[in-house]
RNA sequence: GUGGGCGUAGCCCAGAGGUUUAAGGCGCCAGGUUGUGGCCCUGGAGACCGAGGGUUCGAAUCCCUCCGUCCACCCCA
């Protein structure tokens, strides 16, 4: 029997509610901050995803879905968003747009990982990304569209960390202190850091191993090394944070597994899930469209995790607030019924009325049972009576009432009655918290 | 990549070597109403007990391998 791939899920109708709607919120808040909708191809040079993530981070040693095209050219299911956009940003003259360019995207990503809840093979992310414009503004923007998508989810509980791991003027500095200060200590370290400090220094910092604490408490703080420019921006961003009221936390601990960030970098942590730490974060790219082939660019973005964005709001009890609409089914009576039905059926849709039927082949009683089940508001019942007399009887499924009206006027009859059933949608309803 | 738990119908699961032709609940289908749903009653379909191998007179039950899944670590969204 044929399963989809390890760490790959379908998203059934069940769930389809929760996707709507999450989806349906990223757009009305990009829309509102006036960020533009792109969507750049599932698979891309995997040069790009080497230059971008950079060659010795875990998503680019290991976890790159990564092949041979028939025409010999090396191909990568995106990891990630950023570098695609930055892509395209490139490609399509961008720069020459009023700048930031402010776009967003949702859509699937390809890692190979060890499945677990909230962790797959292949997710979906909703990102924005803010390029050409080097303010603090813009970080500041970033973070509170996003602070606004989860709020407007009614997702409690989320932590914002942040941090700044400064830019090629101080962070070198910065990196070597750190390499210098570990020298001596190599001995304690765990296995992982021995390796992390000639290849990713920073990362020493984040270690979760218990014998790696001790040295990391003593070790320089990137914050104390920030250059001027970079400790200003930081500030800003800091008292913009504050004026807004979003609440903050500096963690000098915070780097992110792509190297590409400058400056800020920040995450969103759920307060009580184990496997999954982190359900959105961003930061600030400073030289990724130059490392990419285009002219010094700065960028700054965020991307969230749509699986781990439902989930959290399943944990916490959160329904999707989507639209309903409501539904006509068709029973038929008899033989003469059963023919009429897909006719009438047609004639509804035609307006717009949205309709279905179960097989007349069925028992009046099977086909109201199903009609029942699906949800149905009303049910236009059509048999030999109706025809001769040029009705159509209509029941109305909440209250089990009755009514008997002319054919010619079943139509403007539904679309009236279906009114009451009608509940609102996600957009534009319920708004943000 | 490392360590551990678990795999019995679409779903939740009982079952611990021989009263198993594998039980129950949900769901599904039909009937109880010859033109009428939800509740109720009755009946039915649906399981090569994850796959392969082994132990045994006998395996869903014990052992091995593989696969899948979940949890923790790691990493991240």
């Amino acid at each position: 029997m044929f399963r989809a791939p390890r760490g790959t899920q379908d998203i059934l109708p069940e769930d389809q509610d929760y996707w709507s709607f999450v989806r349906s919120k990223a757009a009305e808040i990009c829309q509102l901050y006036q960020y533009s909708r792109i969507d750049t191809p599932i698979l891309e040079q995997t040069e790009l995803f080497l230059r971008s993530v950079g060659d010795t981070t875990d998503i680019a040693e290991k976890q790159m879905y990564t092949f041979q095209d028939r025409g010999g050219d090396q191909i990568t299911l995106r990891p990630e968003g950023t570098a695609p956009v930055c892509r395209a940003y490139i490609e399509h003259g961008m720069q020459d747009w009023p700048q930031p360019v402010r776009l967003y995207y949702i859509g699937p990503i390809f890692r190979y990982e060890r499945p677990q809840k909230g962790r797959l093979r292949q997710h979906h992310q909703f990102g924005v990304e803010a390029i050409g414009d080097p303010s603090a503004e813009f970080d500041l923007q970033v973070i509170t569209l996003a602070r606004r998508f989860y709020d407007s989810l009614g997702l409690k509980e989320l932590t914002l960390q942040l941090n700044s791991i400064g830019c090629r003027v101080c962070r070198p500095a910065y990196v070597r202190g750190v390499q210098e200060y570990y020298a001596s200590r190599v001995e304690g370290l765990c296995a992982d850091c021995k390796g992390r400090l000639s290849r990713s220094p920073l990362r020493l910092l984040d270690c979760k191993d218990p014998s790696c604490q001790a040295a990391i408490n003593e070790a320089p703080r990137i914050l104390g090394h920030l250059c001027h420019d970079c400790a200003k921006h930081l500030e800003f961003l800091q008292d913009g944070l504050g004026k807004q009221r979003v609440v903050f936390q500096m963690n000098p601990y915070l780097v992110r597994g792509l190297d590409y960030y400058t400056r800020t970098v920040f995450e969103f942590q759920p307060s009580d899930v184990g496997g999954q730490s982190a359900i959105g974060g961003g930061g600030r790219y400073d030289d990724l469209i130059e490392q990419l082939g285009g002219k010094p660019t700065p960028g700054v973005g965020f991307a969230t995790g749509l699986e781990r964005v439902i989930l959290n709001m399943k944990n916490q009890g959160i329904p999707a607030d989507v639209g309903v609409t409501p539904k006509v089914w068709i029973a038929s009576a008899d033989a003469e019924g059963r023919r009429m039905a897909p006719v009438e059926a047609k004639k509804y849709q035609d307006a717009k009325i949205s309709t279905a039927y179960a097989s007349g082949s069925l028992s009046l009683r099977s086909q109201l049972g199903r009609a029942d089940s699906s949800g149905a508001n009303i049910v236009v019942v059509i048999g030999a009576n109706e025809l001769a007399s040029g009705t159509r009887t209509i029941r109305f499924m909440d209250t089990g009432e009755q009514i008997q009206i002319a054919e010619a006027s079943t139509i403007d009859t539904l679309k009236e009655e279906l009114k009451r059933f009608q509940k609102g949608g996600g957009i534009g309803r319920g708004g943000a918290a």
